[in-house]
DNA sequence: CTGTTAGCGCCTTCAC
DNA sequence: GTGAAGGCGCTAACAG
């Protein structure tokens, strides 16, 4: 007597094949679309596989293929509405091409969310595209160098090895802001950044540094919000502004931290643009509906998304870029109320 | 002469135990923390394991225990704060419970979703959770039927075989809206649906039509607007408010469309609140920061992701509900500027 | 406490 | 065109 199929779960290669009177091998043929199968067969095995509802087991097919066509997709916080059209942007592109998106979230506590991806990497992943934020250079190397599948980095332009780097030209957005805020008559710019980002604040603040001083104007800086979110831009922007020597703008690291100085705007009593003006980054949508609306640096997240996925499918095929590769995207000015 | 190890992939069980000079059986009984292995000899494991920077292949294990730990979270859409706040919920419930969550979009255009979650499915989740949205209740009762893991579905009040349905009292939140829109002299009411969202839409609806008709407003419905977000919500208020008779108030499906209206009202040189009232669903972050501030029903998302994600558990340990099971949870009337 | 055997569901290789 | 072996990486069940 056979094995009793007692397993709630779902029907297998081998109860298709039964059902349709042929070897699994032939069922796999079918399933995989393999060329030398006879038409009457294949007519059978399919009806067979509707009559049961059966569907292949990837991990099964991975375990011997060593491929999922799985791309694994990570950021700290896909509330943030920029990582969250990235996060869309990377599900359609993966769709078209038969892949399929395991999305994650980088877990602060844990090891800076290298612990997060490791835990990826065991689910079989082909590759892994990634907004470093809270990761270091050194961390993404490392972690390129044993994942053993290739890496894309997204929102940081950084040369490290064997890792493909999408990124915007922060000088050339850093120029766009400063000369805007300028011409807005604007002379003491606050540059409101976050802790927990190193390196990507880092780029983008020494790009507004330098713009500033090619301008007319003065900086000052503070580096102190936690997470780059509204409520911590708030605070940031509430002391930051209560301190300083009256600013009369103010770039927020990121829409949603521009956002908190327009709150802490309204709680102080000044008035944006007029007394204070309010620049973001990222271009995220609600950025239009805000109090005023929020002039932003734009990012093609959609874009961005799409050639993260190419290369990924691109270091599939010819291997990953030995000494590392960065592509530059234009930023774009949108202006608005805020300025 | 042994295999030779040409892989390019990572180190295998066989590999650390080789290394360990053990069984593999062994070296997986220290990955499981097995309790009957010799102090001396996990150590002797758990360097090697250290120095092949091991670990354990998920779909193998899944392959053999039929359990993964990792549940599948679906929603159409993750870029509305919504459906990203929940996921973000259930992200946190899964890591504390040692599981890991795949995240997925619904597409629309591939057979209402079902073919995302049958995708989602050959993963080897262990159970899903998702946002019906598109789904009409058959679809899930059929999903639910061939599935073979536990199904919650979030945001519809539906008795579904094997299904457990978490969701907002749409009675008590409809209430609380139309009683304060009375209360503030609103006489006629717009509400502002959406076609694809057939059966949600359709508990709301409903529930609103009642709670006016039990109020002494009037009410008036449009159901065009197409996907539920800002864009979307703008020109179907625009046609809805020009066509309609002096409507004094407009509620959103949710926030995002509720933000449409906003701009609509812009557009047309209505004031809110004072000419046009509006309020939303959901209590998204986004909605204070509107013009003006967006008047709101406040969902627990985080406190509902967590008791989808205990569901899910529960239904593994004792079975799913055989007539299904709805949990009902208590909305909040948040109420800012534009009411 | 540790090793051996068997097999999860599937695909690759090689027969026929 | 089809089937039979073998094995992907891992753990359950049984030795010892």
């Amino acid at each position: 007597m056979k094995r009793m199929p007692v397993r709630a779960g779902r029907p297998t290669i081998i109860d298709v094949a039964t059902e349709a009177g042929v070897s699994r091998q032939t069922v796999s043929r079918v399933v995989t679309n393999h060329p030398r199968v006879a038409p009457a067969t294949r007519v059978r095995v399919e009806k067979a596989i509707a009559t049961l509802g059966y569907r292949p087991n990837r991990m099964a097919r991975a375990l011997v293929t060593q491929t999922s066509l799985t791309f694994g997709f990570a950021a700290i916080d896909m509330r943030d509405p920029h990582f969250g059209d990235t996060c869309f942007g990377m599900q359609v592109a993966a769709r078209e091409h038969g892949y399929y998106l395991v999305v994650t979230e980088l877990d602060f506590d844990d090891d800076r969310g290298l612990g997060t991806l490791e835990t990826l990497l065991t689910l079989g992943v082909d590759g892994v595209a990634l907004f470093p934020s809270i990761l270091s250079d050194s961390d993404i190397e490392q972690f390129a160098a044993s994942c053993g599948c290739p890496v894309v980095m997204i929102g940081r332009a950084s040369k490290v090895p064997n890792v493909v780097s999408i990124a915007m030209d922060e000088n050339a957005a850093a120029e766009l802001v400063v000369d805007h805020l300028v011409e807005r008559g604007k002379k003491r710019i606050g540059i409101l950044m976050n802790e927990i980002f190193p390196e990507v604040v880092h780029q983008r603040y020494v790009a507004l540094r330098e713009a500033i001083s090619n301008g007319t104007a003065v900086a000052t800086a503070a580096v102190e919000a936690g997470y780059p979110r509204i409520a911590q831009g708030r605070i940031a922007a509430t002391t930051f502004l209560q301190r300083g020597p009256d600013l009369d703008a103010l770039i927020g690291f990121n829409d949603t931290m521009a956002m908190g100085a327009l709150l802490a705007c309204d709680d102080l009593g000044l008035r944006v643009p007029q007394d204070v003006a309010i620049v973001g980054y990222d271009g995220i949508p609600f950025g239009a509906l805000t109090n005023p609306p929020l002039t932003t640096i734009v990012q093609d997240s959609i874009g961005m998304a799409d050639a993260a996925f190419r290369s990924l499918l691109s270091c599939l095929e010819h291997g990953p870029p030995p000494e590392g590769k960065v592509l530059l995207w234009e930023p774009e000015l949108l202006i608005r109320g805020s300025s």
